[in-house]
DNA sequence: ATAACGATCCAG
DNA sequence: TGGATCGTTATG
């Protein structure tokens, strides 16, 4: 039924420049389940977050007991815990030492949509994971997640086919230091993006 | 020890 | 457009 047999993200997809990894995340699919139900979506909109010297990034301070899984290999769940109630999911990308990390910002739900209309209290589809907070709400997703194994089974991302049509990149949602940077992308086509901005004109 | 600040979301 | 709400980090 799922993609899983179709193509599950090797180590090597995410152990590549982070830009990329970010850009080429666009149309995979999540796959994880909770309590024995399978949930899945496909990601719509990603960010990425590159070194200590990236003034967004968490990796900014250096390396402490929040961030660590950034500074070891790629291919591993980062969750952290932010404006007192809300968890990002991200997954670390680039080779040790090398803290980085793509920002899960959206996705289209695929499976699973009683269990995160529950967990949402809403039963519109758009509001279900169209936001970094939602996404990981709808599929409780928090801290205890980081230093999962996306080379596992239970959770991790794949491949279906699915091919994107057209990807728009644009500075990053809710930064203020390096917000300048355009690293996020989104599927024009997809109605679940977070928000519609329009890309920066050259 | 303490205070300021978020890679957000939702109500008003 | 402002408030909720608390872990992380910097500073005294």
């Amino acid at each position: 039924m799922t993609s899983d047999g179709f193509g599950k993200l090797p180590r090597q997809f995410f152990r590549r420049p982070t830009l990329e990894v970010a850009h080429d995340l666009i149309g995979k699919v999540i796959n994880l389940r909770r309590n024995r139900i399978d949930l899945s979506g496909r990601i719509v909109e990603t960010e990425a977050y590159i070194g200590e010297d990236d003034p967004a990034c968490h990796a900014r301070f250096g390396k402490t007991a929040r961030n660590a899984v950034m500074y070891g290999d790629a291919g591993y769940v980062y969750v952290y815990f932010i404006y007192g109630m809300y968890h990002m999911l991200n997954f670390v990308t680039e080779s040790n030492d090398q803290p980085a990390a793509v920002l899960i910002r959206a996705l289209e739900p695929l499976t699973g949509l009683g269990a995160m209309q529950k967990r949402r209290g809403v039963t519109d589809v758009h509001q279900l994971t169209s936001g970094p907070g939602k996404l990981c709400q709808a599929m409780a997703i928090t801290t205890v997640d980081t230093g999962v194994d996306l080379a596992g089974d239970r959770f991790h991302v794949a491949d279906d086919g699915f091919i994107a049509e057209k990807i728009i990149t644009t500075p990053r949602i809710g930064v203020r230091a390096g917000g300048d940077r355009p690293w996020r992308f989104y599927d024009a086509n997809s109605s679940f993006v977070s928000v519609k901005r329009v890309p920066r004109p050259v």
